[in-house]
DNA sequence: GTCTTCACG
DNA sequence: ACGTACGTGAAGACT
């Protein structure tokens, strides 16, 4: 007696593809959520069950004989996503591996295929398992010979029904199902039932009237409601019972004979499993199938043979080695004393392509000798060898302290790796490496991480120049795997014109840092420091106990405990002590004045204060790290200090730009873009009101409100310019009615009204919201004009609360990407005509749309003029780009 | 490491 | 009925 298993591939893979994440991709960026979960069930079926057969039937795309029944027979179903249905061709190829049979026929449902087979199986005595999230299949259920496995939701999520199994489910024996399912109705297939009669109610029918004939024989008997429903609706529940029905004989070129469990080709399976980057379910399909696969990946590692060049000949003799024409890059990676970019190299590793045998080494002491920076200038300067590096910006910062200037970076790893996923966390080698090539980067942590030479307490110290000969030979591994990958997806362009340019950028910019007035913040620090200390005593009497201040479970304690005062609004822990909240609270309590003024003064001394004052360097400079492959949007981000929130709104917070000084004879100046993001939705979404607004040239918020409350513009008050400046702010955010009421402490009709009329006044915004968020549902991410991309997992969560972030995220991403990439694209240009020039004004600090540079006074106006037009130019929009100018002695005081 | 709060565009 | 504006980084408290 064989054990025979049919699935229903459809009704599977449309399960796991809504159990599963979407942000499940391949190095090549396929979405692989639906194949993976049908792969695993597939698996544990193998598995638990050990079939002699098994066959997987698919729904047909054309209508079926039920469709032409019932013309309006699943019409309210929505298609399947577009990242479901690029899976498909995946499963299929993964079951064609394991030489599963799979069966279709245009006309009919993948449910009556495994009626027909099921029934020919039982016929000749086999044990059939239906694995299914289609509850139609129940008729089908039969003991002893017939079980169905229902899939209720998820990946694993089963059970298995004999005939005592579907009457428990659902009141009635198997061969009562379609009667009581056409009761009951069917509204995931678009057939309704009787009004008023659900699974109880159609139970208790069809066992009381032993079915349909007797049920509406018998009618009188029911209430008067009940009786008129069934009574309108018998044909209705006729039809759905005729439709409901599996058909048991379609003429099928397989037999249940034909689905024997074939021997499959283990290298197929392999590829195929390699390619969907699947290693976990490899092991556990051979576990399952009790084969010996061949190993999944080739295990190699990482193991390069080092040659230390400890002498100057010997390193210069490998560095010339290495000049002259190969095939390939040349991978570099360096070791550093301490954090990459900011301190030392401790030395570099150089490999010459990644089938190359020897790596070598050049310690610091080494690198510190003007023969081999010369040689390593000669290799890696103008007309050198193409480099391929991980984290371009620190190697080229390491390198200009030696007098070597980088200039033939061909592929930054990080920088590709980031554009092809930019929602990573972090980009290190040994998850690239795997990820893009199958190998595993081997022994050791990162390169560096215990400086050589480093007492090794714990017997943990690495070998550092093995470590880095590692980093250097994945990154020649990675070259042509993230090359390809960027081709495929149209980010070469992105990459070779924008990013790896401004790597240099950064870099220098990182280098020079940018001039701090250290008396004038210790002043500014201990004004600070004292009024925080006087405002937390008066805190403490107005409380009438001591506690700390900073602590937010303390203060909810003082303030909704001790005080009784209201709360506002909850966090996940408690009551929110937030700013919003507070300032609702005004009035009711004294504290709650000094609480906002020193959470206020607080902020500024922990933050800026003590923050900015820590990162002084020893030169009298900051030397903040900007990174380029962290935002998701595509912008970039500041830390260690970070200088993007420098405070700017109050005059108070301002004082913090008094600090920031060019060096002795420069100016600042300070150049930003005007409405940049404005500018870019209007370009966008091509809408003639806006853009009719910005080439007026008039105060683009003032000419919104006039439009929007129908004024003329002399006749728009402050009221009006600041809330049509809140929607246009929150329009690039995906902002709602409530939202905007909020900010505006108005009531949600009233903003709903605003929004409404500002989508009236500007009808293409709307039209191009509805349109980004749909064209990244379709694909599963987002793409700026200059092809950015970034996935949106979130927008086929099953959650609505997830879905709809999602949708925000897909609205604001094309929107704020492309301001980016524009502002990427102004600095890139910005720094090759100062070079170009030979000017000495360079770019020390750059804030999202504004960027500053230190001029001395003989280029004030030439770099002036420069700035706002390579800004200006920087991208051709619908709208023209207005650059602001301004200049002064500190960041505070650059005026016009 | 997570949470809350708050600074910026 | 529910939640409600995108993207960052830092400080401080608490687990």
């Amino acid at each position: 007696m064989a054990t025979v298993l049919l699935l229903d591939g459809s009704s599977l893979t449309y399960r796991a593809f809504f159990a599963l994440p979407a942000d499940m991709a391949t190095a090549s960026g396929q979405v692989t959520n639906a194949v993976f979960g049908f792969t695993s069930m597939l698996i544990n079926l193998l598995r638990d069950h050990q079939p002699d057969a098994i066959a997987v039937a698919w729904d047909r795309p054309e209508p079926t004989f039920r469709h032409e029944a019932v013309p309006t027979y699943k019409e309210q179903r929505e298609e399947a996503p577009d990242i479901l249905r690029q899976q498909l061709g995946l499963v299929r190829q993964v079951l064609d591996a394991l030489r599963i049979r799979q069966i279709e026929v245009p006309g009919y449902e993948a449910d009556d295929i495994i009626a027909t087979l099921a029934t020919q199986a039982r016929d000749r005595g086999d044990t059939v398992i239906i694995v299914t999230g289609d509850r139609d299949t129940y008729q089908l259920v039969e003991d002893p010979c017939v079980k169905v496995l229902y899939n209720r939701r998820g990946v694993s999520d089963y059970v298995l029904y004999d005939e005592a199994g579907i009457e428990e489910r659902t009141g009635v024996h198997p061969t009562r199902y379609v009667e009581y399912a056409a009761l009951r109705g069917d509204p995931s297939d678009n057939l309704p039932g009787v009004p008023g009669v659900g699974e109880k109610t159609a139970a208790k029918l069809i066992n009381t009237y032993g079915g349909l004939d007797g049920i509406f024989e018998h009618v009188d008997e029911q209430t008067p409601k009940l009786r008129e429903n069934l009574a309108a609706h018998e044909a209705q529940v006729r039809t759905n019972a005729e439709v409901m029905v599996l058909r048991r004989d379609l003429e099928l070129d397989t037999t249940v004979e034909d689905l024997t469990r074939q021997p499959f080709d283990p290298e197929e399976v392999r590829q195929v499993f390699n390619f969907l980057e699947f290693r976990a379910l490899y092991d556990r399909l051979a576990e399952a199938v009790g084969a010996d696969l061949p190993a999944a990946e080739p295990t190699s590692t990482l193991d390069p043979v080092v040659a230390h060049e400890d002498d100057t000949a010997g390193a210069v003799a490998a560095l010339e080695a290495l000049a002259g024409d190969h095939a390939s890059p040349l991978a570099v990676a360096a070791a550093w004393s301490g954090a990459p970019g900011r301190s030392d190299l401790d030395g570099l590793a150089l490999v010459t392509d990644a089938a190359g045998e020897g790596a070598v080494w050049i310690p610091a002491g080494t690198l510190a000798d003007e023969r081999v920076t010369a040689a390593l200038a000669a290799l890696v300067g103008d007309g050198g060898r193409p480099v391929v590096t991980h984290h371009a910006k620190a190697l080229i910062r390491g390198l200009w302290r030696l007098g070597v200037d980088l200039r033939t970076l061909e592929l930054d790893t990080e920088l590709a790796a980031y554009l092809l996923d930019p929602a990573q966390p972090a980009y290190p080698l040994a998850d690239l490496l795997p990820r893009y090539t199958g190998i595993d980067l081997g022994a050791g942590g990162e390169a560096g991480a215990t400086a050589a030479g480093t007492l090794d307490l714990d017997g943990t110290a690495a070998d550092v120049p093995a470590d880095t000969a590692r980093h250097a030979l994945a990154a020649a591994h990675l070259y042509a795997a993230l090359g390809d990958a960027l081709d495929a997806q149209n980010l070469r362009r992105l990459h070779d014109e924008v990013e790896r340019p401004l790597v240099r950028v950064l870099a220098r910019m990182e280098e020079v840092g940018v001039g701090v007035d250290v008396e004038y913040l210790r002043q500014l620090n201990a004004e600070l420091a004292g009024e925080c200390s006087r405002l937390e005593r008066a805190i403490q009497d107005a409380a009438g106990v001591e506690f700390n201040v900073n602590s937010t479970p303390q203060l909810r304690e003082v303030l909704f405990d001790r005080l009784g005062l209201t709360p506002q609004k909850k966090t996940k822990t408690g009551f929110s002590t937030d700013h919003a909240s507070l300032e609702k609270l005004l009035g009711q309590h004294p504290i709650i004045e000094l609480l906002l003024r020193y959470r206020e003064v607080e902020k500024l001394r922990s933050t800026y204060g003590e923050g900015l004052a820590a990162e002084v360097g020893p030169d009298g400079r900051i030397h903040a790290t900007f990174n380029q492959t962290v935002a998701r949007t595509g912008r970039l981000s500041s830390d260690a200090p970070n200088l993007h929130n420098i405070p700017v709104r109050t005059e108070e917070g301002r004082r913090f730009r008094r600090a920031f000084v060019p060096a002795p004879g420069f100016e600042l100046l300070v150049a930003d873009y005007n409405q940049i993001e404005l500018r870019v939705i209007a370009h966008l979404a091509e809408d003639p009101g806006l853009i009719a607004a910005f080439e007026s040239g008039e105060d683009i918020h003032t000419a919104t409100a006039a439009r929007i409350f129908g004024l003329a513009p002399a006749d728009v008050r402050t009221e009006h310019r600041s809330k049509a400046k809140m929607v246009s702010y929150g329009l690039a955010y995906g902002m709602e009615a409530y939202g905007l009421g909020q900010r505006l402490g108005i009531p949600t009709e009233e903003a709903a009204e605003i929004l409404g009329a500002y989508f009236e006044a500007f009808p293409n915004v709307r039209a191009y919201m509805e349109r980004t968020v749909a064209e990244a549902r379709e694909r599963g991410y987002t793409e700026t004009l200059m092809g950015r991309r970034r996935p949106i997992p979130e927008l086929s969560s099953p959650n609505y609360r997830v879905r709809q972030a999602g949708e925000r995220q897909a609205m604001n991403a094309g929107i704020q990407g492309l301001a980016a990439d524009i502002f990427k694209v102004a600095l890139v240009n910005l720094d090759a005509a100062l070079e170009a020039r030979g000017a000495e004004s360079r770019l020390i600090l750059q804030v999202h749309d504004e960027v500053i540079l230190e001029v001395p006074p003989a280029e004030h106006d030439e770099v002036a003029e420069l700035t706002r037009t390579t800004m200006a130019t920087a991208c051709e929009l619908r709208v023209p780009l207005v650059v602001n100018l301004s200049w002064g002695a500190s960041w505070a005081d650059a005026k016009d």
